[in-house]
DNA sequence: GCTCAGTGCTTGCAAAATGCAATCGCTAGT
DNA sequence: ACTAGCGATTGCATTTTGCAAGCACTGAGC
């Protein structure tokens, strides 16, 4: 059974139930392996074409992506519009909503960076996360999200 | 085909690359529908007994269970025990690296508390994250998560 | 020491989600 | 009108999940 809202099957385990756990709320939107991904290259690799999802490198495949826009849109986390430099392109944008979502990507960032052997080897904020970017979470964290999503 | 260091044939996508994604890495050990139940179910509900995890309201099957605590525990963010008190049991506990998860956790919350219209509507910690924790989070996050490690 | 209930977990099979390759509709450019 | 680039959709194989049943081990009662 497809669900009404979105293209995707996935069933809500809160949909009709009462006070709901935020932990479950989230995990309902983005939990999944590939929404985080989308994510994340908009924030840190300032991606916004259909095209440059699609080139990422966990490689994931067309209609996947395709149905996680439309989820991220439907969520709101994401918006898209017609490219003003090419109407034959969409760009994709960060919402507030979606933006928010940052301090959960740092954390996520903080804990890899402690736990996995090969992270921090490299200056890419994504790929490995530096030394630097880790410091500056600790002392001046505020200023560093507002960085990032400005810059 | 099965991996060979987990029950389950789930590919990694980081496997054989170079300087790794930490939100890659992060994902591919506990991004999944239900390791974070898992492990949110440890931390503020203090659940240690495989019968606790199958009763959550989420209702995972114990299949599937079975199988994300032996990743979890093979990634080091549970270990497992004889219960001392009744040896027919086992617990499982949290590791440091799976404690390192609770900031990540928290996020999510503030996230999902403000954005969730839901939320914020219950005293449970977790069903409906309330005013009060999120106050803390921002005023005294540091005992906030002490408190809740050791508490 | 046999039965029995509680606990953790495996198995078999159906259903759902994902991965992959091919193709399609739209827009712009020529 | 033809062509190329872009953002998808479609069909089908594979992988993962969901569900129900059952199995192995432990400890308690008799």
């Amino acid at each position: 059974m497809q669900s009404l809202v979105y293209d995707l099957p996935m069933s809500r385990r809160t949909a009709l139930h009462g006070p709901r756990c935020p932990i479950t709320f989230a995990l309902d939107i983005f939990g999944d392996k590939w929404s985080l991904i989308i994510l994340r290259d908009m924030v840190f690799k300032g991606k916004r074409h259909y095209r440059e999802f699609l080139a990422s490198a966990e490689k994931i495949s067309t209609n996947i992506l395709a149905s996680r826009l439309k989820r991220l849109e439907a969520e709101g986390l994401i918006s898209k519009a017609r490219d003003t430099k090419n109407q034959s392109k969409f760009v994709y944008s960060l919402t507030g909503k979606g933006e928010a979502l940052l301090p959960v990507m740092l954390e996520l960032i903080r804990w890899s960076a402690k736990y996995d052997p090969q992270t921090g080897i490299s200056d890419n904020i994504v790929n490995g996360a530096p030394a630097q970017l880790l410091e500056r979470l600790d002392e001046d964290r505020d200023a560093l999200i507002e960085e990032i999503l400005r810059g």
